[in-house]
RNA sequence: UCAGAUGGUGCGAUGAUCGCUUGAGCAAUCAAGAGGAAAGUCCGGGCUCCUCUGGAAAAUAAAACCAGGUAACUCCUGGCAGACGUAAGUCUAGGGAAAGUGCAACAGAAAAUACACCGCCCGAUAGGGUAAGGGUGAAAUGGUAAGGUAAAAGCUUACCGCAUGACUGGUAACAGUUGUGGCAAGGCAAACCCUUUUAGGAGUAAGGCCAAAUAGGAAUAACAAUUAAUUUCCAGUUAAGUUAUUCGGGUAGGCUGCUUGAAACAAAUGGAGACAUUUGUUCUAGAUUAAUGAUCAUCAAAUUUAGCAAUAAAUUUACAGAACCCGGCUUAUGCACCAUCUGUUGCA
RNA sequence: UGGGGCGUCGCCAAGCGGUAAGGCACCGGCUUUUGGAGCCGGCAUUCGUAGGUUCGAAUCCUACCGCCCCAG
């Protein structure tokens, strides 16, 4: 399987996805989620992780986590040519990384 | 045994699987990959650009016992003085109040040139002498004792304090000894200030290089049946116009700056120490939505729960993440360990 | 990365070396049949935190904590 997995990198895509697309609300991270058919056969993932979650080491690892998440998660159940943006939630690090997992696919599929 | 002082060290280890960043390689793959504070951005430098021929003064800001260390510092080391502590030790913006200005609520006679409010003494009053006694205040113009006097007073003497000359020790701050003076010079400079010393400004988003799209600029050539100016007409010229080519500036973006450095480690030598010198070995992070993670096994540690205990189960560790690089300071920090020292209690 | 400012009662704030003004809100009382309005009284013990200077600190100095603004 060739899907690669592209990180969002440019703040105005953030703010497009954010826009226009859904907003899935989950126990420890939430999701945003919007369909383009410009990705061709791609999938793009950003991260975002604010203030509210912890200091610079808290964030970090949050992001690592989501990362693992996304890779382990978004390759087998996620849409082809689609956006998501995971954000890290203040109960990320309560919770172990099986549940989390349980937690992502959950909120995909819906 | 308990309580403490100073200085220092370590932070999980090993293996497996799946991944991330950088470098090497055609590739398979191999190698490397967060800290003592990386933090706060509080100081000092390196490096780069800007201003200036070079300097000085003013202003502003900072520093302030002595000697040394350092590339430099407001940092560090050793010493001196003062304060605190039973002690080991700790702390100190620690120059100048006799250049000048200013401040001190309330209370108190008086808060700084003691014009004496009460009191004491002389005296018939007027007036004079007197800082010993008022009980205020944070602070009241040397303290105690004796002499002295009308009452008093460094007025005199002794001791203590203070100031100052000389000598001795010390590189010096300073300490000690001894003589002299007869008390003068109250406090606040983290109030203004004075003296001495130091400082040009901005920051790697500095700076350098490459360079789309779009818009605009310059040059050259061509087109003219157009418009305007040259008083009118014709020609010419100039300025607008269109097309093509070229050029440089420059935005997005990319590359560089970027990690070999006042480097790290080890040993020896010098020094009381900070530190310095020599020799050897090593190359040890370079991201830009920003790289170190996830899972499993064994061992080690801590916490919680259950248990008389052995032990079992669960959870993972404190503070915290490089962003141009060094030297410091400050702040945040759990547990374990090491070295030297002090006091107390008990025993010998 | 560099620079500047603020923190005082529940809210808005004055004071800037000598016992922390005021307004709104809140509480109690008076008045009223009741409420409102009005009148009287009450409400700051670490002035963001810690240390220092001083006889004395909200005020001066130093270090932290939090918030806001400006330039790039």
């Amino acid at each position: 399987m060739a899907l690669t997995l592209q990180t969002i990198k440019n703040r105005s895509t953030f703010v497009h996805i954010r826009n226009s697309g859904n907003f899935i609300k989950g126990e420890f991270i939430n999701v945003q989620f919007l369909e383009d058919s410009s990705l061709n056969g791609a999938m793009a993932v950003g991260f975002t992780a604010t203030k509210k979650v912890g200091n610079a080491v808290k964030r970090n690892k949050a992001k690592r986590l989501m990362r693992e998440l996304a890779r382990k998660v978004l390759i087998k159940y996620g849409k082809i040519n689609s956006y998501y943006v995971l954000i890290a939630k203040n109960s990320i690090f309560s919770a172990s990384f099986a549940t989390l997992e349980m937690e992502l696919i959950k909120l995909i599929s819906c």
